[in-house]
Parts: structure tokens; sequence; C-alpha cells
DNA sequence: TTGTCAAATAATATCGATTTTTCGCAAGGG
DNA sequence: CCCTTGCGAAAAATCGATATTATTTGACAA
């Protein structure tokens, strides 16, 4: 039997499958921090055999999403204040630095790239929540796609993904309508491509500093 | 049956097993750069099932030791002077901010860490090249662990075994004995434990950037 | 000779069953 | 009364077999 991508229609493994799943579970809180993932549980909500399943916790590892226990399973990673907030800091220095790196070798394509992505995220935030977060993310990390550094770039993705469960463990889908980061959106996009290299970063971490006071605070009872 | 560790006795899962062994064999370049991994290549190597060894392999993708393409299996992860470059530019980036952290936070049990760790070091240099990667990694970390940033301390973990595989590929086991690097070792121990930010910090990139420099060279031909 | 397609081969991915380990709970002893 | 010890159930880990997919080989035609 060919397993189908139910959104492409593209083939797809049980792995990736299951990955792509689970992982969105985790992000949007729909397990708790710290809670025990069963595999027999899992294998029933996602109709999945155990082995493609332990592999997809395996990988979700790597993203700091899963912790594994050896032979006491999986369960979803802890959550605390003090954890956020390295997130934060991490994102703060690292980002700061593709983000330089990026506009030190600005190209013509690349700026393309952003305006096409700032305004895909603007169109797509008539659209709904979840196309809204896939346009965000492409927006940030087009800003950080030409720093010529793969590894610095994965692990600024990483630390996205844990942000963005962050916020929707601290107040659900909603969260994002507090507070109007259009403005911020644009004002990082306007200094990127005036090749300011300090207005920029200090634009992002602005960005993140307002979201992650606001985090802190839903988060304090952690 | 219980499996047990060849060195503690210690009970170990499969799974860890093929993780440590395959890792070892990454690191030390038993492995070429980018080759095939087969399944039953390994089963028969490791005498373990195909199950914990498919496991071990997404575990050793987050280290990005391993490759892992869809339906394709997977693969020594490649190497390149682009990507040891990188390791090298990110380890200083990432170190600096981790000892520094260290140092400001300094307490006299991380300092007494630190003095036992870099001893022996001294002394299983003498035992051997395993023995001594050993304890040189145990030192380099106990340097970063008072930073109180377990996700930077993993990500400066990662990096420091990535740029140990280069070591390997580029010149084995050999490449250690070319320069007296006892000196820059007590440099770092002695300025760390003054509390000397700026000069412990410069030692430290110094170290990375000498090795770093000797194994460019070794790798200008990738 | 070269390009293309199909069958054969090899390897990956997945499943179902079995083994091993952990965890909860109750009974016995200090 | 608390702590330890020993079942029994539940879960994790692992194996062996099978299904699926990729790759190679070779025949045939342009």
């Amino acid at each position: 039997m060919t397993v189908l991508d139910p959104d492409t229609g593209k083939e797809t493994s049980a792995t990736r499958t299951a990955y792509l799943a689970l992982r969105e579970m985790i992000l949007t809180g729909r397990f708790a921090a710290g809670e025990k993932l069963k595999i027999e549980q899992l294998r029933a909500i996602l109709d999945i055999g155990a082995s493609p399943i332990r592999e997809a916790l395996s990988l979700l590892t790597s993203d700091l999403l899963v912790e594994r226990i050896d032979q006491r399973g999986f369960r979803a990673a802890p959550a605390s204040l003090a954890n956020f907030q390295e997130i934060l800091q991490l994102r703060c220095v690292m980002e700061d630095m593709a983000l330089r790196k990026s506009i030190a070798g600005a190209t013509p394509e690349w700026e393309d790239k952003l305006v096409l992505a700032h305004h895909h995220m603007k169109r797509a935030s008539a659209e709904g929540v979840p196309q809204f977060e896939a346009a965000h993310k492409t927006f940030h990390m087009s800003l950080l796609s030409n720093a010529q550094s793969p590894i610095l770039e994965r692990y600024c993705s990483q630390l996205y993904d844990l942000n963005i469960r962050y916020r929707y463990l601290a107040a659900g889908e909603t969260s994002y309508r507090k507070r109007d980061i259009a403005d911020e959106h644009q004002d990082i996009l306007d200094t990127t491509l005036s090749r300011d290299p300090d207005a920029a970063s200090r634009a992002l971490i602005q960005h993140y500093r307002l979201t992650g006071d606001y985090l802190s605070v839903a988060l304090s009872d952690l």
C-alpha cells in the first residue's frame, strides 16, 4: 500500500507522517509538557506501527521536543520559565548573528525572497492561524537564509519552534492578536532591505523581547 | 537476555549500544564522509537487530553525524572545508558566550571541578589516545558547565564532536602531537580560575583557532 | 552505439509477535 | 507505622518476517 500525504497527495513514509503529526501535536500543546508518550496510545491515534513511531520520536529528540529515557520510553519535553528564557536569550544572540551575516552578503535575489515572504505572511494573516503560522516562520527563516551557515540556520529554526510551543502553552492560539505585530514585521523588513545591520538587528530583537516579556508573564506560574 | 555494557558491566539497551558504537565509528573516521550506512551491513557488524540500529541512526541525526534521506536510508554526514570552518566559527562564538557566563557565576565547586578535570586530562595523556580524548572533552565541557544554559551546552558539545571528527578525517590520531597543547590548556585554566573573562575567552578561542588553522590546511583538498 | 524500458535484485521501511523491563500494589517483616 | 519485598499488569524494546521502494541489469529498438 502506498502511503499518501493527506495534504499534498504526495507519497510519504509512515515515519515522516508520524514525525510531522507528533511534532504538530507537541508544538500546539496537544500533549502537555512532560507528558508520557506511550507507544501504544500513539499507535492508536495515528494508526501507524510502533517502529515508525519510535523512529519519529527519536527524530523529535533532536528538536528538543521529546525526551528519551532509556528503557523508560518517551515524554514530551518539560517546560519551565527558565527554559523559555534560555531559548529567548539564545534566539536573540543567534538570530542577531545570522541576520548580520545575511545582510553582509545581501543579494537582490535574497531581498526579493524577503519581500515575497513578507507579502505572503500578510496575505496569510487573513486566511487563518495555521496558514499565518507557516508563513510567519517562513518569513523569519528567510531573514536568516542568506547567512551561508546551515548549522546556525538549523539551530535558529529549532529555537523558533521551541518558542512557538511556549506561545501555545501560555495562551493558546489567541495570544497572537493581543499586540499588533504587523508594524514590527514591516520595520524588520524595511531595515533589512536598507542593509542597515544595527537597525535591523535592533528591530528583530525588539520583536522577540516584546513577545518574550509578554509570554514570561503568562508563564510565570510554570 | 540482559545486554551488558562491556566496560562498566551495567545494563544497557541495544539501541544505546548501537548508538555509542556507531557514533564512535563515525567520529574516528571508520566510516568515510558521505558513506552509505546499510542496515544489513551494520546489523552484521554489531550483531543487533534492525530496529535498534535504525533508532540509533535516527538519534545520530540530531548530532549532525548522520544524514537521513527518506526512503533512501542513512549515510555518514558529508564533510567539506566550508562545513569545518562553519563549525569552527560557531564554536568560537558559542563557547565564548558559555565561558563568560560560567565565569560570571563562578563558584568554588565549579573551580574545583575544573582543576580536577584538568588534572585528569594531564594524567590521561600518558594512558593513551582514547583516554585522553575523553578527558579532553570533559575538561572543555567543564569550562562551560557553569553557564546555566543546558541548550547552549548541548550545542557546544555537538560542535565539539563534529570538530573531533574533522581532526580524524584530516590526519588520524597522530594530529594531536604535532603541537604542544598542554601550555594552552594550562593558560585556559589559569585565566578562568582568575575569573578574567576576556583573558580566558582569548585563550580558549586562540586554542581553537590554532587547531583550526592547522586542520584547514590538511582539509584543503576536501 | 545509445537511449529506454522492464524485469530482477538489493535495500529500506513497516508490521506483528515475543522478550525484557518497569511500575503499581499489596502482603509481610522490622 | 513505615519500609522493604515480591507478584502481576502494563509498557518498552527487540526480533524476524513481509511489503514496499530504489537501483541495477540487460534486452531491444531507434
